[in-house]
DNA sequence: CTGTAATAATAGTATATACATTTAATGTTG
DNA sequence: CAACATTAAATGTATATACTATTATTACAG
């Protein structure tokens, strides 16, 4: 015995919207039925007819305005993504975690550092140095620079229990964030805290982030 | 003279609601007012607050359920993303646009390949090694494997004008597409390639996408 | 023919109402 | 006390209606 599904009306109206774009009967830029016409077809109330629209706009299928009508919308090709894994959170979560502090200084910005983060030159920026392990094998090198004016005891702080990311979130949660992808070969000093020996293994996924709230990481 | 602007209803009520949220007097977890609640409170009806709560729904906002209310979401932390600049498209529209063909031929899986394309060992496959440049420079070295049964003309193809991504995406639209992100080191070939002399410029970004219409990029 | 006014069609906002479904709380019975 | 039924409150679906704003077309005056 096949089960009865009442599907709601709207659904079913969309269903078949949905139906003639995928079949390319309604190619893109066709106008489809406006919503009295959807509504004396499926005799449904204008609202339905009007939700079952409503919701392919919202869905990006469909493209409606005032005085014209509605119309299949040309499918945007999404720029291709990837997401970005947060090393620290998975160790967290599937690993044994933990956090060399290799250093947390005050610096002078140099010429670079100072175009970045919109400050001027030697003015005085906080930079913490760190070495995320999982079960104390390098996982990950992170650098953080922040302005002072967000953070003012980013230094102070103890970051064995909590990430200066974390921190750093808490403290100046970021309005807006860019990230950067470069492939590098690390430094020396990077090498060696990483502990990297063989030349080989040597290459590394470079992420930059930086976060405005008027500053970076 | 302040130009005077009627604001819907509906929108009223959201900004009502999203200042509680945002100003922390309504933390995660509490309970916003009803539909009925907020008809009554703004003297309107319930079809428009529904229309609100609806909307701060959709925007991730708010959670609802049936027969206990609408609670204020808590916000999802999105895996960070990147954009992935598509070098060729890039080129196409900034700058001057060719392809060197270096390969297109016919080879028999091995295993490491095989396992990947989801074929048999020994399997024929199609492989094209192309390399993208701008202003005769070289910018992206690219290899696509194939498998002949979702494009057996693969390879008769002349793709100086229409690149075998494209092709490949208008013969067989893939139904899902993953990525994955490394850093290498080029071989010695890929190195010819793409013109590099020096040790010092020689890692890239490996960008591997695997195209599901059951085949591979 | 040209510019303007009226008209019709469309989507956007809003109301009042009805019934269905889900859930928690309450009351009742054994 | 436990199991079940009732109730109230919340969201979900649906209708019929009204008015507004935008747009293209049509009709008309000059």
């Amino acid at each position: 015995m096949s089960d009865i599904v009442k599907l709601p009306r709207f659904l079913l109206i969309k269903q078949y919207i949905e139906n003639h774009i995928a079949s390319g009967n309604w190619p893109v830029g066709t106008r489809v039925p406006s919503e009295n016409d959807l509504a004396a077809s499926f005799s449904v109330s204008r609202m339905t007819a009007r939700r079952a629209l409503k919701e392919l706009d919202d869905e990006g299928l469909l493209t409606r305005a005032p005085g014209l009508g509605s119309f299949v919308a040309k499918p945007k090709a999404l720029p291709p993504q990837v997401e970005l894994p947060n090393v620290v959170e998975n160790i967290q979560n599937f690993g044994i975690y933990s956090c060399r502090i290799v250093g947390l200084e005050r610096i002078q910005a140099d010429m670079l550092m100072a175009q970045r983060m919109r400050v001027n030159m030697d003015d005085e920026l906080y930079k913490g140095t760190f070495v995320h392990l999982n079960r104390d094998k390098p996982a990950q090198f992170e650098e953080i620079v922040v302005n002072p004016l967000v953070a003012p005891a980013f230094i102070k702080q103890n970051y064995h229990k909590v990430t200066a990311d974390a921190y750093l979130n808490w403290v100046a949660a970021p309005s807006h964030v860019e990230y950067r992808l470069s492939a590098v070969m690390p430094s020396a000093m990077q090498r060696r805290e990483l502990g990297l020996t063989h030349d080989g293994e040597g290459v590394c996924i470079q992420i930059t982030k930086r976060n405005w709230s008027q500053d970076t990481v």
